[in-house]
DNA sequence: GCCACTATTGACAATCCTGTACGTAGCTGG
DNA sequence: CCAGCTACGTACAGGATTGTCAATAGTGGC
């Protein structure tokens, strides 16, 4: 019992680096998070392990828990954080006119930003439910970002409609095509290289460009086409 | 010390059932794996704990370990006969004529194929390595499935050129369209509702019929299409 | 310079899971 | 009917991880 009552003073060796660092509360937290968001993206939910986390930063895991309550604590918090940061990502990627606002150019970009730094994992493991075990089930993204991809979208086929005197598609035509656009993105990331090989490709990053502007085209040539055809099947 | 010595004769409250149930070594390795499966399917990967798989077959589990060798051991083959599995239904899917042939009838049995029984996540779980820890980077699937798609694409696209007198797309354009379709369905199983909810979509099995049925036709179009203009794009 | 506040820590507790050791009990061939 | 093989079970060891607690040490305000 008496074993809690050691004041310390045994710790006679180390007079170099004595000082324990201190942070900022907000500090600690945003470093915290940003070595489990590293160990996410290389190892996968299991790896974000308080031990190795602390480990990397140079702390003790009490601390992680000090300012996240509980390893659930600090998941719920990366999920938030991560994907509000894959969100902004996107945005950006989106709207940056930097490299070219052509439908090849921003599907580019928007495929470069999902396979950097993990975001189609965490995605990923977002809707397989390893994040957020129990109650919230998946960190649902906030995006408004397909939002604003389909009225865009719609809004495109509109002009192109007009342009032509066709009338214009139904709005579901362009929530299809975001919707398409997205899971083959999210599915091209995940498992686009095993694809790419098992379907007897040579893979590598150029055929990765190729299918790209591949897309891009198929979805450029769909908007012109659609006014026209989209009337065929209708509403069945 | 005297514990291990006990020789059962306490266990007299159960007279009914005293008699240990013996399989044969493949009997039990099939009953483990499937159960290991429907956890996977539930709560994945680390769902799979050799303690809970023993208690849902009433077994003991160094009775696993006994078959399996090691938690190591039974995820490798978990992994290959879910994914053998995975690729013999795909296979039914695509060329079982029970339900007709057109594109969308198909399209729809891999969609659900896709879904059941935790297929699309096991790929997912495969490409995000939470399969097969170290060594083997994912459950390469052994599927030639994407290549005989291919290869029918491939064959069709030519059919429907030469019915119009236009030259054969070049091959790439199948494989491309396959890696379109197959990501697309890998990525729509695992976050489509999501998608759609965000999208703006009521969502729900109605919407997701309706979202198959444009991708089938959008392929339909497709094929009579790019015999066209294919050639418009070219090599790059 | 002193003091309250709290970020930080080492030690410890509690739990959980895989894997081992060894004995038991069904089946099958002789 | 006996003996051997091996599927199976109980008990336990070992390790890893999250979480608790009381003590310690920077920091900012007075």
């Amino acid at each position: 019992m008496a074993t809690a009552k050691n004041p310390r003073k045994a710790k006679a060796g180390k007079p170099a680096t004595p000082t324990r660092r201190r942070r900022t509360a907000e500090e600690a937290r945003h470093e915290i998070l940003a070595a489990a968001q590293r160990r996410l993206a290389e190892g996968g939910p299991e790896a974000i392990r308080l031990q190795d986390i602390a480990r990397d930063l140079g702390i003790s895991h009490p601390t992680i828990l000090h300012h996240f309550e509980s390893r659930e604590g600090l998941m719920q918090a990366l999920g938030r954080s991560a994907m509000s940061a894959l969100n902004a990502d996107i945005m950006r990627a989106i709207s940056d006119p930097g490299r070219g606002t052509s439908p090849e150019a921003v599907l580019d970009r928007v495929f470069e930003t999902l396979g950097e730094s993990g975001h189609a994992r965490l995605l990923a493991w977002s809707a397989l439910g390893d994040f957020a075990p129990q109650r919230t089930r998946g960190v649902v993204p906030q995006e408004q970002v397909l939002r604003v991809l389909a009225d865009a979208v719609h809004r495109r086929l509109g002009d192109e409609a007009r342009a032509t005197g066709a009338r214009t598609p139904p709005r579901e035509e362009a929530d299809f095509t975001v919707r398409l656009v997205a899971a083959a993105m999210l599915g091209d990331a995940l498992v686009g290289d095993v694809l790419s090989r098992t379907a007897g490709l040579p893979d590598g990053p150029a055929v990765q460009r190729r299918f790209r502007a591949w897309l891009a085209r198929l979805l450029d040539e769909r908007f012109r086409q659609v006014t026209c055809t989209t009337r065929r099947g209708g509403r069945d």
